[in-house]
DNA sequence: CGAAAATTTGACATGACTCAACTGGAGTGG
DNA sequence: CCACTCCAGTTGAGTCATGTCAAATTTTCG
């Protein structure tokens, strides 16, 4: 198991001996997944949480007509899972799923509290993730509330420049709220403007 | 000052004892605010955090425009301010201001700390209030995406049944998303189906 | 290659916005 | 206590953004 990019991660906001380097990644253990495969269903409980080595995911919900609604995109060097489900162990109430073929590193649970116990700024490293998560989400709602979908998908093509040759177009005209088909008259007119 | 509501707030999470009790009751200073007046402006750093005794405020955000959206209504018993803000002790993008007389009880992130210190479980606490305030935000994200304008209406009302004698409608309006104009037909509408 | 899924395109329908005018209540000053 | 002003809220006409439905086209993948 190649732990190096899980722990150059950790590094951007912690400090870490050797000592503590090993124990971090004697934690973990590694998942493979292909395209199309479940990291979680909707209304299992989240045991693990996993950290993206190379692939993409997203994360999504199914409402009561059975449609999709994406949530996030989940790419290399983002955690993924359901933080909520995991921390509460209630069950998660999205999905997440594969896009492409993807290789996971995940710890579980009771591994984390050890980890925390031994090494406490870990906790720090975890809450800032938390956080990140927390205000990333408000930006959006923000969005969602004051811009019109053309410029939403403007302002997300900048954030994620691959995100057309990475994730299929229904999955971004879900994330973005609009439908497939208007996403495409979008993606037609903004690619002429620039 | 009374802070019985606050530990009574406390003990839904976790149990105190009254050593821990009045340790805790002693960090907080009361402050009040006139309706109108603000508890944080945009760009200001958020010093302290904030439970709502009585009163209630809004939380807001302007665009370009000069426009507000309204991302949060605060009333008894939530923890009002810039969650994020106060964290990363950064500018808060987001405003908070009365709209009734308010009395608070806040605490400043140095005795946070401290409490954290002395009495570890404290920051269960406070990263359960993160946790919730994650997933409801989580929740708003879906609604957004999954329905109409008028549907978020009567899940709001449900939510909060005493909005529309608390709240100004242009602020409800904000906070749903859409103009006060269409707020006020679809108040109208939604009223004569129940 | 062939079938299924994703994307595109066009006609039409509707939800939500803009603008403008009107109503009614809450101060404020005379 | 009245007249005046100032907002918040309402109403209606016209418009634009986005959705729906249906069909054509392209891509994906077994």
């Amino acid at each position: 198991m190649n732990a190096q990019l899980l722990i150059s991660n950790v590094l951007k906001h912690i400090s870490l001996d050797d000592e503590e380097k090993k124990l971090f990644a004697s934690l973990f253990t590694s998942k493979s997944l292909r395209s199309g495969e479940f990291l979680i269903h909707e209304g299992d409980v989240c045991k693990y949480e996993s950290f993206v080595v190379i692939g993409c995911l997203k994360a999504y919900k199914e409402d009561a007509e059975g449609n999709e609604h994406v949530l996030d995109f989940l790419i290399e060097e983002w955690w993924a899972d359901d933080l909520y489900s995991f921390l509460t162990q209630t069950p998660s109430k999205s999905s997440v799923r594969a896009i492409e073929d993807t290789k996971l590193l995940q710890i579980s649970k009771d591994d984390l509290e050890t980890l925390y116990q031994r090494v406490p700024k870990f906790e720090r490293f975890f809450r800032l993730l938390f956080q990140k998560a927390y205000i990333a989400q408000r930006e959006q709602i923000n969005q969602m509330l004051s811009i019109s979908a053309e410029e939403r998908y403007i302002q997300f093509l900048k954030r994620k420049p691959y995100a057309l040759e990475r994730f299929p177009q229904k999955d971004i005209a879900s994330y973005l709220g609009v439908t497939p088909q208007f996403f495409s008259s979008l993606k037609k007119k903004v690619g002429q403007l620039m």
